[in-house]
DNA sequence: GTCCAGTATC
DNA sequence: GATACGGGAC
């Protein structure tokens, strides 16, 4: 092997050592998650799109109405009339145009696999995620969340903690793209659909509790991992994202 | 960059 | 009252 090749070598595994400590940090505070909180694929499915830049709080109360009026379930949307499911997921805000997108990703879906998602376990997951991607309303993490949480794919779920938590940590640019971050992961980290799961789950919880838009370091479970690993691109970060507190 | 929208939290 | 939310289309 030639000396860049080892170069290149060390620094993936440098790579996976720090994505495995952020893991091991984040399960040991607040693992496990026992992501997706829902009880059945379809109602995966459709919290994905309800949960579209929205707090799931919000998300539980429209999926409540659904599962109320009898209409939490893709064949059901597929059905139902666009201002009816509206009115129904009013609580997770944006109801029009979730609505709509309900509506897109149920015809597909039915279309697809008779609205039975357990005939699309074993599909081809870049090209089952191709499609989706034509559905209007699915983008790359809606996407994505239905194959990791519903299908149990080994797709990494990159989201908007995860793009601050990297960034902050100096492991990725903070206009870095959605491709690129899901590369990382999935460059570094075996296919494993139970960790990915689990992962991207404890993400969620350290930015939720302390990566947030003004963020609370003090006590959050990656700050002495990452310092660990990455010292002194966590201090620069720190630099950057923390400009009133050391 | 702007729009979509109700709800929780400070 | 202001901010933020488990994004995506245009």
């Amino acid at each position: 092997m030639g000396n860049s090749a080892k170069k290149e070598t060390s620094a993936r595994a440098r790579q996976t050592a720090i994505l495995r400590a952020i893991f091991d940090a984040a399960f040991e505070r607040f693992g496990p998650r026992h992501w997706w909180p829902g009880e059945t694929d379809e109602e995966i499915v459709i919290g994905a799109v309800l949960t579209q830049n929205t707090a799931w709080a919000n998300v539980e109360k429209a999926i409540a109405n659904l599962r109320e009026a009898r209409m939490l379930s893709l064949k059901a949307l597929d059905r139902a009339g666009e201002s009816e499911v509206a009115q129904r997921i009013r609580p997770a805000g944006y109801y029009n145009l979730k609505a709509r997108r309900l509506k897109a990703l149920a015809r597909f879906l039915v279309e697809r696999c008779d609205g039975n998602l357990s005939r699309l376990r074993h599909a081809d997951p870049a090209a089952l995620r191709a499609d989706l991607l034509q559905v209007y309303g699915v983008g790359p993490e809606t996407a994505d969340s239905i194959l990791l949480y519903a299908l149990s794919m080994p797709i990494f779920v990159i989201d908007a903690y995860t793009r601050r938590i990297l960034a902050r940590h100096g492991l990725a640019r903070p206009n870095a793209s959605y491709d690129e971050l899901q590369k990382l992961f999935q460059s570094n980290l075996a296919p494993d659909a139970p960790y990915y799961n689990e992962y991207h789950a404890l993400l969620v919880a350290v930015g939720h509790r302390h990566c947030k838009p003004t963020p609370r370091c003090a006590d959050c479970p990656l700050y002495r991992a990452a310092l660990f690993a990455t010292r002194r691109s966590h201090a620069e970060a720190q630099r950057h994202t923390r400009p009133e507190v050391v």
